[in-house]
DNA sequence: AGCACGCCGACT
DNA sequence: GTCGGCGTGCTC
């Protein structure tokens, strides 16, 4: 460009030129939406999707353009320019109306939404090459003459042409693998023998090989993968509810589907309540595919989850297994998503944007004409809704793989064969646990808690040791010597003497935890090799795949465990499962609490009797005429679940009506109890609009915060998002206080 | 989410 | 007299 001046940026001496291009910019914070910015002179506007860098208020971020049109009124001088546009595939469109779905759905912010689907910031920027070494050509020719090079230095230049493949590495790793200094390779450096080279990043995905065929299915099995295998051929959105009894095989059923959809040239992804307790489905899925899937879960560490995020963005990975954060990855062309265990509590993201994995996940398939699989062998009421009404198809497997049977399940009335006195494994428990030890098969105690004792107590004041900054009691943890609070993290030293009248050896232990039936059946079965499972004792996937391995490899004779002995696993040699205390999880009103009481423990039975042994589940109970333990007994949860909902229909609970909940917290409970009773008087109202509270929440008081509810419940036809927009908007709330929105809650604490 | 601006305590 | 606490508010 010659001649000197020709027009400054935006100059006012030409009012007619044209302005800039306009575009929107969704940035990954909790705004009330996208942002304006223009495109710098030379710059092809960005199409959306694009990830650009943009200034905001002094600094840089990075956000996604997005649909939409700029708005014409914002004044020029407010608008700022787009930084620059970053080498990265662009979000497709799909992944963009499900964040803005998401975000309406779940009456979040748009860039809250957006945040999770750019989990990995570092993957967003450009490729960073490490600066490493590499033999020069001098290097290469001294090598060669094989003369007038010291010991270290010929081994150094061996080391990279040899081992190292000639290609370039860290100082650190040559020096390292070739057993010198690092002194030595700065000499070489200077000498010219190395040369300076940016590594290349080399992390490929392996290639899951369809040919290889899985294990051999059973008839029904083979009938259910083909019906799964059509659906996902036929390249359409379709949800279809995978049941079957535990050790069915659902998971070799599923694995056909995605076979089909990696067959057709799209990406599958596997969704997982508890990414790190998946040793086992793991090495399905290699026995199946000959290779592992790329994995995603919060655990993953920063260079992983770049690397894995981008080969996602890029194509270069076919299937991926992942927690529910991986919902919101950058499929390029998502033809299946699996959700199993579909009816888990664990799906339900509570913190941030509340969200629901599994209904996302059909949303999502949606959106990307993909087909949608919810597997389980306890589905929810609301899948099984579903299923009814036809919106799902049905899939079921009625019987156990390879000839196994299902256990027998009998309770055992405490209030007939109570446990001795400060015991908690009553005589016919002990009697069915010895001789299944003594039959040479395995044995498992389920208590759903973790620790000793889920209250301590002052034997002589009463005193109730509590946590300081929660509604709760600490739990003793008599392994680290500690108490516990098990909302918030807090842990103190068991004190020696009561902390409110200084009585000393007065702190009495209160109820079992699975610590506390360790040290009984310690006691009952001295000689019994015994293994705890619960999610301190097996910290991270690696305990856990160890654990099953010992299992399996018989090297335990009893498990004793809380509910992560639950999910899935496959434990051939076990035959007994003595469920220490089934009435636990009924107390309080939960909506759900019947029905997530009965999935948890036939979920725990099915852990028994799954090879040719049959097995035997003993339920300990103060109430085996509860429905609850008599589905249990006759096995029929269909039944069961018919009741439920004939309960839940009537009031139009869920799934036959909708609730959302408010959660006001503060740190200050005056303030909290203000905005709660604000909303209360705003509550909205009308036909089929029901709003209950405000209320303490259960936990009333939880991390330090005072927390109150209030829960909106609505007819079914009625959407729920407007009113509670409309709603929040009468309400002016002060920074210091939170109000958490959750529509469709499955938590009331 | 940052970062700035804005009013009230312990320091050079 | 100032340095600095983090409470509200804005960022295209």
């Amino acid at each position: 460009m010659s001649g000197g001046r020709r027009r400054g940026t935006a100059s006012p001496a030409l009012p007619l030129a044209p302005a800039r291009a306009r575009l929107r910019v969704l940035l990954p914070l909790p705004l009330a939406g996208a942002y304006d910015y223009g495109v710098p002179a030379g710059m092809v506007p960005p199409p959306p999707g694009s990830f650009v860098q943009v200034p905001l208020s002094g600094r840089e971020m990075i956000g996604v353009v997005w649909d939409g049109e700029a708005d014409p009124d914002l004044p020029e001088r407010k608008l700022r320019d787009i930084t620059h546009l970053l080498d990265v595939p662009p979000m497709t469109a799909s992944l963009r109306k499900f964040v803005d779905w998401v975000a309406a759905y779940t009456v979040s912010p748009p860039g809250a939404v957006l945040r999770m689907a750019m989990s990995s910031p570092s993957a967003l920027e450009p490729p960073m090459a490490k600066a490493g070494w590499r033999a020069s050509a001098a290097g290469r020719a001294a090598l060669a003459r094989g003369t007038g090079l010291t010991g270290a230095r010929q081994r150094v230049l061996e080391t990279l042409e040899g081992e190292l493949d000639g290609e370039a590495h860290l100082a650190a790793t040559i020096a390292q693998r070739a057993g010198v200094s690092s002194g030595v390779l700065r000499g070489m450096a200077d000498a010219g023998l190395l040369e300076p080279a940016l590594i290349e990043r080399a992390v490929e995905f392996p290639r899951p090989d369809l040919k290889r065929g899985g294990p051999e299915l059973g008839e029904e099995q083979r009938v259910a993968g083909q019906a799964l295998r059509e659906a996902v051929a036929k390249k359409q959105f379709g949800v279809t509810l995978l049941s079957g009894v535990t050790g069915s095989g659902k998971t070799e059923v599923y694995l056909e589907a995605v076979a089909e959809c990696l067959a057709q040239g799209r990406q599958a992804l596997v969704l997982l309540p508890e990414i790190a307790l998946s040793a086992q489905w793991l090495e399905r899925f290699e026995a199946r595919f000959g290779c592992q899937p790329a994995l995603w879960h919060s655990e993953l560490g920063s260079k992983r989850r770049r690397d894995t995020w981008r080969a996602l963005a890029e194509g270069r990975v076919q299937a991926l297994v992942g927690a529910r954060s991986a919902l919101f990855l950058p499929f390029p062309d998502l033809g299946l998503i699996v959700v199993d265990e579909e009816h888990e509590t664990a799906f339900k993201q509570e913190e941030g944007v509340v969200y629901h994995a599994r209904d996302m996940a059909v949303v999502r398939a949606r959106l990307n004409e993909a087909a949608c699989v919810l597997v389980s062998a306890t589905p929810s009421l609301e899948t099984l809704t579903n299923a009814e009404t036809g919106r799902y198809a049905a899939l079921d497997l009625p019987v156990r793989h390879g000839g196994a049977t299902l256990p027998s399940v009998v309770a055992i009335d405490q209030r007939v064969t109570p446990p001795e006195r400060g015991r908690f494994l009553s005589p016919p428990l002990v009697q069915a646990i010895r001789d299944a030890i003594g039959r040479g098969e395995q044995a498992m105690l389920f208590l759903n808690r973790r620790g000793y004792a889920p209250l301590t107590l002052c034997r002589t004041c009463g005193h109730r040791m509590r946590c300081p900054n929660c509604t709760a009691w600490l739990v003793e943890h008599r392994i680290q010597k500690r108490l516990q609070c098990h909302h918030c993290g807090h842990a103190e030293p068991i004190p020696p003497a009561c902390p409110e009248c200084g009585a000393e050896g007065s702190l009495t232990p209160l109820g079992p935890g699975v610590e506390r039936v360790q040290e009984e059946a310690a006691e009952l079965f001295p000689d019994a090799r015994r293994l705890v499972m619960a999610s301190d004792t097996l910290p991270g996937p690696a305990a856990a795949a160890e654990a099953a391995r010992a299992i399996q490899a018989r090297e335990v004779d009893l498990i004793i465990g809380t509910q992560i002995v639950a999910k899935g696993w496959h434990f051939p040699h076990l035959t007994l499962v003595g469920v220490v205390d089934a009435d636990l999880g009924l107390a309080g009103g939960d909506l759900r609490a019947a029905e997530r009481t009965v999935q948890l423990l036939h979920q725990v039975a099915g852990r028994a009797g799954r090879a040719e042994a049959p097995g035997q589940v003993l339920l300990q109970s103060w109430n085996p005429d509860h429905p609850v333990m008599q589905a249990l007994i006759s096995g029929d949860l269909a039944g069961f679940m018919a009741a439920e909902a004939d309960q839940r229909r009537p009031g139009h609970w869920p799934p036959f009506g909708r609730l959302a909940a408010l959660i006001v917290s503060a740190e200050d409970e005056r303030e909290a109890d203000t905005i709660a009773r604000d909303l209360g008087i705003e509550a909205p109202g009308g036909d089929g609009v029901e709003v209950l509270g405000p209320a303490p929440a259960p936990l009333s008081m939880l991390r330090g915060r005072h927390r109150r509810r209030l829960l909106i419940k609505v007819r079914r036809d009625v959407p729920v998002q407007p009113i509670l927009r409309e709603w929040l908007s009468r309400v002016r709330v002060p920074a210091s206080v939170k109000v958490q929105v959750d529509v469709d809650p499955v938590s009331f604490l």
